[in-house]
DNA sequence: CCAGGATAAAGTGTATGCATGAGTTCGTTC
DNA sequence: GAACGAACTCATGCATACACTTTATCCTGG
């Protein structure tokens, strides 16, 4: 196997986990491969050490299983529990809406207000890049709003390990506008300060999304052989 | 400073990293305080190597900081964000309880209400040790009963990281019986399978655990200078 | 006396070598 | 011919050595 050259910002450490998160990501390490130590340290041209530790912290974001003196292989997402990912998702944001509409300062109510207003314009152009980027400020907002460190850190999470599973979401078409409109509908119950009415809004929305989204999971399912 | 004697069961990593913790959360280490790899792995007799690996499993549990070439103290777990821990724990527990109304199965409810009852007995005897004991089991039931891995995974968590913060929980008086009838109106909502009032009330059992922790917290939070 | 920089000391980051444990293959025996 | 066992191979776990970054101290110049 070819070495690969590593871009070099920060540790050898940060480098790797970069490079190898992104090629399991992207499928080119499919689920249960094999990801063998040397293998790995000749590959990217680093001795086993930052290898080791590299390992390591991808096991902890849950990107690679590791077991005691038998190695590490690329995670299998099993079936149930990626439904289960995307399910707590939804319940993990439905919390953030509420507690935003509850919680969120008067400029946060308006910051957040004027961005969606923003991308209305990206919705009749079909940016579909744009909305996307749009999109995680918008999520990440609510996130914010909801003023509590833990939650922020355990959705953020959930949605980064999500992430390779969401990312054909704003291909299908029709899907931008609708996207805008259950957005609206969260935006303006925070704006009335409705939790209760926030956090169904966004139960709507993050539902459609799964639902958008599985379509593109079953082709990962069936590609990557979860 | 004297070596410490490891349990070694499994590898070496994992004696270090229960050893650390356990020095950690009893306050042996107070927060803030430098967790320098070389007198470590004098203090416990092995090599900087395994030291490493084991302040990375910790950095990733949140029980320590870790900054690159710049060494690793004991995370300080900020009043803010402790505060924030508990209001996500209420949250969690009250998506627990939900879900568990609407989705456990028939033996499920059944012996969640068997180990409820038979916890009576312990709250008359003032049994504070199996209280804690049967406590846990209680809660973890509710976790299993919601069918849902991530977020069973997210709030076991979330609870690992605030046991030192409960530890006194029981020690303040009539708080076993209070605990346990807040207990018994989550089980009756949940055989009524109405997930709601299971809701409601997790919510307002866990809020009270987090005010009766609180004087708790407060102590340990000037003892450890968080 | 203070400020700035060079230098040294300490500690983390990385490489490499050795030892232990798991997995495999081949031989022997039933 | 199949099954069990022993030896061997190879990857991982740990130790040690070296390199680079950070930081503290000291000296020099203003």
């Amino acid at each position: 196997m070819a070495t690969r050259e590593l871009v070099r910002a920060g540790t050898t450490v940060e480098s790797l986990v970069r490079a190898l998160a992104d090629d399991i990501v992207s499928g080119r390490f499919a689920p249960g491969v094999r990801l063998d130590e040397t293998s790995l340290a000749m590959r990217y041209a680093v001795s086993r050490t930052p290898v080791r530790e590299a390992l390591g912290r991808l096991s902890a974001m849950g990107l690679v299983d590791r077991r005691p003196n038998r190695g590490a292989v690329v995670a299998t997402v099993s079936d149930d529990r990626l439904h289960s990912m995307f399910d707590a998702m939804t319940e993990l944001e439905a919390i953030c809406a509420r507690l935003s509409a509850e919680r969120m300062t008067a400029a946060e109510r308006r910051h957040l207000d004027d961005i969606h207003q923003a991308a209305r314009r990206l919705v009749h152009e079909g940016a579909e890049e744009a909305y996307a980027v749009h999109n995680t400020e918008f999520h990440t907002r609510l996130y914010d709003g909801a003023h509590n460190l833990h939650i922020h850190e355990v959705v953020s999470m959930t949605r980064s390990r999500l992430a390779p599973f969401r990312r054909a979401q704003f291909r299908i078409s029709g899907r931008l506008a609708k996207s805008w409109d259950e957005h609206d509908a969260i935006v303006t119950a925070i704006l009335r300060g409705d939790g209760a009415g926030a956090e169904k809004a966004a139960r709507a929305h993050v539902s459609t999304v799964s639902d958008a989204s599985s379509e593109f999971v079953h082709g990962a399912q069936r590609r990557f052989g979860g």
